[in-house]
DNA sequence: ATTGCCTGATTGTCCGACAATAAATAGACT
DNA sequence: AGTCTATTTATTGTCGGACAATCAGGCAAT
């Protein structure tokens, strides 16, 4: 098995230590849960005991980490609870942000929603697999907190994304979701370019709620797992 | 001058310097822009070098301190961009605990909400300083958030308000702000008693609103944030 | 089976050292 | 004099080792 977890080349090592646990925990090659040995992520990652606690530490302030003392480190897992406190946040926020983005009128982030959404629209049309949907929702996401001109606003988001980032990819899956989901998309965006922020609001927070109800059923057995699930993926 | 910033006696030692530092930021005793000099701290805190790096990350990770690398870590100061940015992250998420609150109707919430209430009107009768004002502002904060039965909403709302305690201590000493506040607390605890979820959320909004119009003009002079520094994402 | 103790493993904390970088200072040149 | 460059210095970034504190699990005794 490949000892490493990732690499990046700028920034210091903890930087690049952070990055890299947080990348890992993200993407899923850190199950939720998992025990974090400090011994081994150091030999992992090729760094010293003091940068590595100093990483996780920053992850366990951005939710990444849940942090027992004495008992170490582990990767932070979402109960059903935490999830829909999430969900509910997020409707909030993506409101916002649709809103503003109604409100400011601002072409270039017009131009990059509507960039993302035709791609999106074109994995659509193709059935491309969910891994390159959400990859490509990212994009979207991005461009709609980036244009909110809100880096508060896009920071929190950021990390909420990250946590229920998932969800999001098992929800995706479900048949039925995925196509609904761009629809659901592509009203966001109309409502913004045709600059009405009420409808905006009301797109982006309905969108929200259907993720919610789409992603929430996967968090049935969601009572303590010892044996990282073998579901089959 | 005192060498020492504060003291907590629970929790690792790690945790109790982060507090330290964490509590002393909030109440102003390290000003906004001010250098955080490692072996400074160490000395006044009383702990090594790694256990102050490890609780300057979380502190950082917060948003309680801008890190630079290599230029030391300082505190945070909010430049206009970034109030004006929370409060608008506040207004929704403050809409969002006051909507819940309407909804819920749980009474042990709605009793901790009318009774921060009460305090908060006897300090009015009695024009008491802005300090403690503030304070009993935090109890209902705490209640409200709280009350809404959701950990993650109450923990972002926790640091942002942290992040802009010092505008909200100023902005309340303004004269006739304050009453006013109450003024509006009141309507929006009798919003949430009177389960009406849209005029609780109106009303929390709008008390936002002329919280941020109340604070802004007090960083006019905010020429002091040349890094916008993200380590983060 | 429960209780209590012991042992091993892991974390929490400190110390000292050195390299890497940025800030400050001194010096050289036009 | 003023400006640019080189050197010194202060501070951070990183490492390794060391030890105490604490937790998990096994083992013996009742």
């Amino acid at each position: 098995m490949d000892n490493r977890i990732a690499a990046v080349d700028r920034g210091t090592i903890r930087e690049r230590a952070e990055a890299a646990l947080r990348q890992a925990i993200i993407e899923g090659r850190l199950a939720p849960g998992e025990k974090l040995v400090e011994r081994e992520l150091c030999d992992a990652l090729q760094v010293s005991r003091g940068s590595l606690r100093e990483a996780l530490r920053g992850l366990a302030a951005e939710g990444f980490v849940d942090n027992v003392p004495h008992r170490g480190p582990s990767v932070a897992s979402i109960s059903a609870e935490q999830a829909r406190e999430i969900y509910a946040v997020r409707e909030a926020l993506e409101g916002l942000a649709a809103r503003t983005l109604a409100e400011r009128q601002d072409p270039h982030a017009i131009a990059s929603l509507q960039q993302a959404l035709d791609k999106l629209r074109r994995l659509k049309r193709r059935k491309a697999d969910p891994a390159s949907m959400v990859a490509v929702k990212a994009e979207f996401y991005c461009a709609l907190f980036d244009g909110a001109g809100n880096a508060t606003l896009g920071a929190i988001m950021g990390t909420l994304l990250a946590r229920i980032g998932v969800l999001r990819r098992a929800s995706l899956s479900r048949a039925g979701r995925l196509p609904e989901s761009v629809d659901e998309i592509a009203e966001i965006v109309a409502a913004i370019r045709a600059g009405d922020p009420d409808r905006a609001e009301r797109a982006s927070r309905l969108h929200v709620r259907h993720a919610c109800l789409a992603a929430l059923p996967l968090l049935a057995n969601s009572s303590h797992s010892p044996t990282p699930s073998r579901s089959t993926n």
